[in-house]
DNA sequence: GTGGCTGCAAATCATTTGCATATAC
DNA sequence: GTATATGCAAATGATTTGCAGCCAC
């Protein structure tokens, strides 16, 4: 089951650890932006040595490797995402949450912005989300 | 000189004191994305009895009026800009400076996001700016 | 005069560092 | 066997909080 991370371990040159493995499978699961927090209290339960600078060690190389995506949202804590792929978050002021949006715009095939070479873009829309506004008259 | 700035406070109806007027200028004339230290220690040699304390008070509640705008890249402080009207940020990998980006994109006008209502976007372009392509051929 | 603001010190919270032990290869 | 990862505790750095005195209105 955790072949699929061994693999992607293997691929990328990086120890294959039984934490590690169980980060990534965690963040492909649970697809929700965790925070080391987050990851930490729900690894922790299955492996109670568990070290939440395990954690930060760990999101540290699988970032650095692509393996994952770091977002920062708004002076919180940083939050890890499986997906890698070009995309962009949307934050609900109400509820926190965290959604993906596959909108994508011309600009963001530019290599090259008023002469600064982009390399990575990261969008964060800031609203109230579709289940939000149905609750509140916010 | 500070006239502009007492008409701004008073304009949103917040409490005119001298420390929101020295903050609210330096984020004006110095458009350079300062965090709370960067503007504590500068005007702090004006008006040495300051605390930083006051300048994270002041930025939050000329924030929460929309006087200025706060921004936070990849986990490190939140800056401050005196800019408030729709536009985005280049950030140098190399020199860390921080640039405007006054592109607009078609999302941009969108009310709505797959059913997500939009009231802030926040777009971050990181790359190599266009001095450090110069200086290395990194 | 009084409620909100300032400034100080202490507290908190995320993250980093140093280091001894354990483990992957 | 050796280099690297783990896990603990202590350190750091940004931000927040509690509170007494001060100042704008």
């Amino acid at each position: 089951m955790l072949e699929k991370y061994v693999k992607t371990l293997r691929n990328k040159q990086i120890k294959i650890t039984p934490q590690r493995l169980e980060i990534l499978q965690y963040l492909d699961i649970i697809r929700n932006h965790p925070t080391v927090d987050e990851i930490y209290k729900a690894l922790k339960k299955k492996n109670p040595s568990l070290s939440k600078t395990t954690v930060y060690n760990s999101v540290e190389i699988l970032k650095n490797k692509k393996i994952i995506q770091s977002i920062s949202i708004r002076g919180s804590e940083s939050r890890y995402d499986y997906r890698t792929d070009m995309h962009h978050h949307f934050i609900c002021k109400n509820c926190k949450k965290i959604i993906d949006i596959d909108i994508t715009c011309p600009i963001q095939h530019k290599k090259y912005i008023q002469g600064h070479r982009v390399d990575e873009i990261q969008g964060y829309f800031i609203g109230l989300c579709k289940d939000c506004q149905k609750k509140d008259a916010n």
